[in-house]
DNA sequence: GGCATAGTTTAGGCAAACCTAAAACAGAAT
DNA sequence: ATTCTGTTTTAGGTTTGCCTAAACTATGCC
């Protein structure tokens, strides 16, 4: 028998949490890297080295290396000018820092009083400093929400998240309805226009006329109609009402 | 989305030093160096580098480096070879800092349901990530307590602190009663000890024999009686009962 | 097939914070 | 006054993560 072999313990307890990676503790950029790429496959199913540099507010040069170094970490698979996507590993760093948080999200604003609009920058801090342990607790606090203030599903502790992927408003035809499901969560002002017109997420609204080539479309929330602009509507998401 | 990098024209302005405007953009290791400074300080009334580097775990040689580049940016008073005091700006920082991991230990506590074993590192990280604005949510959300779970006291926005230096209960003669107000908050191992004795702040005790030469100290908390060592007895402060 | 252009990578730098090893210094002890 | 000792600083090096400028590659168009 070989005696290099890790005795079945020690596999097991490395197993626990990254089968295949050591469990590093990753850096602040990193998780943020991860979680623009995430992002980016969702719709892209390939992350391109300028998306990545756009969405972070870095130079793509700084992406080239960066991504290098996050591939010798088995944290994705890399081609050089082709791209590129997260490991398993990879996938899994991402959506803990993505519960994080969404879970910070909710509890901001559910045990804090935040605003919908402010809960973002403080998250965005926070999400690299919060424990596990502490993340759970959040959650725990405020009954385990499947859901962020904005209406982004939050990943369960084993990475499980709901990947659906929704219409907007602006694919609903005219006469109508659906139920909002969730907005973008970055820009405050935009958050705070839509609070005024009480779109919010499990708020039920019908489409009436759509003014052709990408015109405004009107809106009716409550017994009050808006008009909103395409671009607009593009980033609230319904379902089905 | 992360925007924590100072640019350069922030940085120098700070460095300017404007009297009113608070220096905001201190990165975290500045601002563990500006607390155990002024911590050290707190005792020694000045701090040598050689103290900084042990608080911190860090060579001397790392510290003397980041001094001087502290003095540059006038939050500290330093000449070679002589030690460091913090100037009325780094120790606003410092306040600032502390009342952050206060609060923060505070609230995970009352409102989290954390052992006060527990808090100390969490808030270590948190600190550095919590804007003032959650932190004087956290604090509102508990009733603005005046410690944190230890007994520490929590400076107000304003950077006032309570500086008392208490006894400790290594100075209580025999047949006194003193109470407890404060122990260390560092050690997970000494807090859960200290709590399964029934030993913390606002607790009242009662000093009995006490072995000569530094020896143990008899200590009865309410109806129990227990022999604490003196280095433990010297950790415990405490005010006339 | 060749070329323009957009996208990507390499090359070379910089700043923050840390390190080790060696030199300089202060203060006390001889 | 000199020497010893412990403290502090300097010198030189590392890693992370960013930058700009220049070189390279892929692709789509004529």
């Amino acid at each position: 028998m070989t005696a290099n072999k890790p005795s079945r313990k020690a596999r097991d307890s490395a197993a626990r949490r990254a089968p295949e990676v050591p469990i590093i503790d990753l850096t602040a950029p990193v998780e943020d890297y991860l979680k623009a790429i995430y992002d980016i496959e969702l719709s892209d199913s390939a992350a391109a080295t300028n998306d990545i540099a756009h969405r972070l507010q870095i130079a793509p040069a700084s992406v080239s290396g960066m991504v290098r170094r996050l591939a010798d970490q088995g944290l994705l698979a890399y081609e050089r000018y082709k791209g590129v996507r997260l490991t398993d590993a990879g996938r899994r760093a991402a959506l803990r820092t993505i519960r994080r948080h969404r879970v910070i999200e909710a509890y901001l604003a559910k045990a804090l009083g935040y605003p919908w609009d402010q809960v973002h920058p403080e998250a965005e801090r926070l999400e690299h400093a919060a424990s596990d342990e502490l993340i759970d607790r959040m959650a725990a606090a405020i009954g385990e929400p499947l859901t962020d203030p904005h209406g982004a599903p939050i990943p369960t502790r084993d990475g499980v998240i709901d990947e659906t992927r929704h219409r907007s408003l602006a694919d609903i035809a005219s006469g109508h309805a659906a139920r909002i499901v969730r907005v973008g969560d970055e820009n405050d002002e935009l958050l705070r226009y839509l609070d005024s017109l009480g779109i919010r997420p499990g708020v039920d609204v019908t489409v009436g006329d759509r003014a052709p080539f990408d015109g405004p479309i009107s809106v009716r929330v409550g017994q009050v109609q808006h008009q909103i602009g395409h671009s607009l509507a593009a980033k609230i998401l319904v379902e089905p009402a």
